[in-house]
DNA sequence: TTGTAGGCGTTATCAC
DNA sequence: GTGATAACGCCTACAA
């Protein structure tokens, strides 16, 4: 036989009170507004009866769902997970849940699942998905949803973001190996559209120029995406470019996924990491550090990524209209076994 | 300037019906009672207006959420994001979305979560935290919300499941193992109060008597959980037992996470994989096949476990009390180089 | 085939 | 401080 569900009336009809009152007592915005007495009666009957309010009612009457979506661009990728974690806790903390919705970089996809969400009545988004120009953004503004950015940024930084500072953290890999003594450092950047790449590109250039490297266009090869295959692919392509070996003595990888796949080439082309080639990933993903060799990289704290990306949220969502906070953390230099000095004569 | 929402009334007010002919021609369920005609201006009406239906109203007056919970212990572990992308994605087909719960493995956590769900009147339920006996399984039984189980059986087979075959997946590896001329295999058992462990060493225990093989008692070790850690630790104790060298030539590890410390362990001790040492894990896990070596291991289709639990559980949103069908997936032995014949004079 | 009326459980706004 | 009342948007007997 199933439990029969409590409600506010119930509670009300055993403390001997209005429903209204009852309420108010639930409430704690509203307790004040009924005597200490009356309160504690009505919380005690809630206690006894097992009461348990209908959020749904609830939200039917204050139009808001304390529910927000998370747009992700695929949850298999690793990086997602611990930000995911750490919106949900931090969410839950604030009696919020998550709704994740996955658009697998499909702008058809990522329409459907906004849409799902507006029409759930989301109190708010937080979009992971990463490209610069964004109709969602527009939408969601007119529709008065706040959003909360992670990971990336908006093009004209008007939405509040939360993301590791790119520029430094490749800046980080770059001098790392600048200091190991290499002078031909090869960048295999992002795609250009999405604020990770562009910005991790920019922090490449700043970075060689900073450590007085030339940039070798030969040495900068674009990935479409940030997968292994383009990782593959691209290593490839800067391996033939040296004719037949390599021009450069490392690769700073603009994402762990992509220095997966200087493995593989690097396997393929008979080449060893760290002695012919060193390599540079970013992000840290979980396992990344059990490969072999384990992955010099750059890590930033993913899970605060979705705490603090939570919080800025709940803020705009009780205050809209507050200010634009941009979020940059801290990134980190990871030493592990795929860098070393260049190997001798490589000048 | 927000977009006004347009309500049902709207719709019925420009299509000049009543709102209860505009949701009878707006719900495909009862589009029948109405004419044709009818529910052709009401359609366009609805079209041309934008009409959202608000699913918060539709849930207070139906009962039904169309949300279902799903239960996981971990996000960040990489076995369940594939799983949750086939229950989201079969489940979106339905017009449901998922909540995700974390409970990391603790019963305080759990317990919050379910109750969150509750709380939500989610329709459904899907657990993937693995323990045998379950408390929660009876309240929700109690509460009358269907329950699937992922990855896991219910001590008494009394619930709907999708699970691999996990005694005939370790019958795989074992075979694979003993058809490479090992007669020495050890075990790295899961948590036995967990569905997992246990069908798996029963696996392993059948296995090798059917390969005509003896179960070494010392050579059967069993981890506190699935991590790393754990596996590092019992092969410690796997290879301490064997008086400095191993009294092994091969490892079945539980599930890839302990093989994972398997390989940590083996590099600790001085010892190769697979040269002095063969380990097969189970679940190949994403990028399992990055490490060196790769691993050997047994791989089940995680996303269809996935949609298949997410089917089961909207047939038994449908009809409660349906038949209780039990899934078994089929297991899929893939070699890979963490396997090969034992070192010569090892009988 | 369509309209009427009532209510799902809660809270906001009155009045007392 | 508390009670009465209405309404959030939708669905569904029941009546017409």
């Amino acid at each position: 036989m199933p439990d029969a569900p409590v409600t506010l009336r119930d509670v009300a009809v055993r403390a001997g009170v209005h429903p209204a009152t009852a309420s108010r007592a639930l409430n704690p915005e509203t307790r004040i507004l009924v005597s200490e007495d009356t309160a504690r009666r009505v919380l005690d009957a809630a206690e006894a009866l097992g009461y348990r309010p209908n959020p749904v009612a609830r939200s039917l009457r204050t139009r808001r769902s304390h529910t927000v979506g998370v747009l992700i661009p695929d949850l298999n990728n690793p990086l997602f997970p611990p930000m995911v974690r750490g919106l949900e806790d931090r969410l839950a903390a604030a009696g919020y849940v998550a709704l994740i919705g996955n658009t697998d970089f499909d702008d058809n996809r990522e329409r459907m699942v906004f849409d799902q969400m507006r029409a759930r009545h989301v109190d708010g988004l937080v979009l992971a998905t990463a490209r610069l120009r964004h109709p969602l953004l527009a939408e969601a503004s007119r529709a008065d949803i706040p959003v909360v950015l992670i990971n990336r940024l908006a093009q004209d930084y008007s939405f509040p973001s939360v993301t590791v500072d790119n520029e430094r953290g490749v800046r980080m890999a770059v001098s790392h190996l600048a200091g190991l003594g290499h002078r031909r450092i090869a960048h295999i950047a992002g795609p250009q559209e999405m604020s990770t790449g562009l910005s991790r590109y920019r922090g490449f250039v700043t970075a060689m120029e900073s450590s007085g490297l030339p940039v070798d266009s030969d040495l900068v090869v674009f990935a479409k995406a940030f997968t292994v295959e383009e990782g593959v692919r691209c290593s490839r392509l800067l391996f033939e470019r040296g004719a037949g070996r390599p021009g450069c003595t490392a690769i700073a990888a603009a994402n762990d996924m992509l220095a997966v796949g200087c493995y593989a080439a690097l396997d393929e082309a008979g080449l060893a990491c760290p002695e012919d080639i060193s390599v540079v990933g970013f992000n840290d993903m979980p396992f990344i550090d059990r490969l072999r060799p384990p992955l010099t990289t750059i890590r930033f704290p993913h899970y605060q990524v979705g705490t603090e990306a939570a919080q800025l949220l709940l803020e705009q969502i009780a205050e809209r209209g507050g200010p634009v906070k941009i979020l940059y953390l801290a990134p980190e230099l990871i030493v592990r076994g795929s860098t070393a000095p260049p190997p001798p004569g490589s000048a």
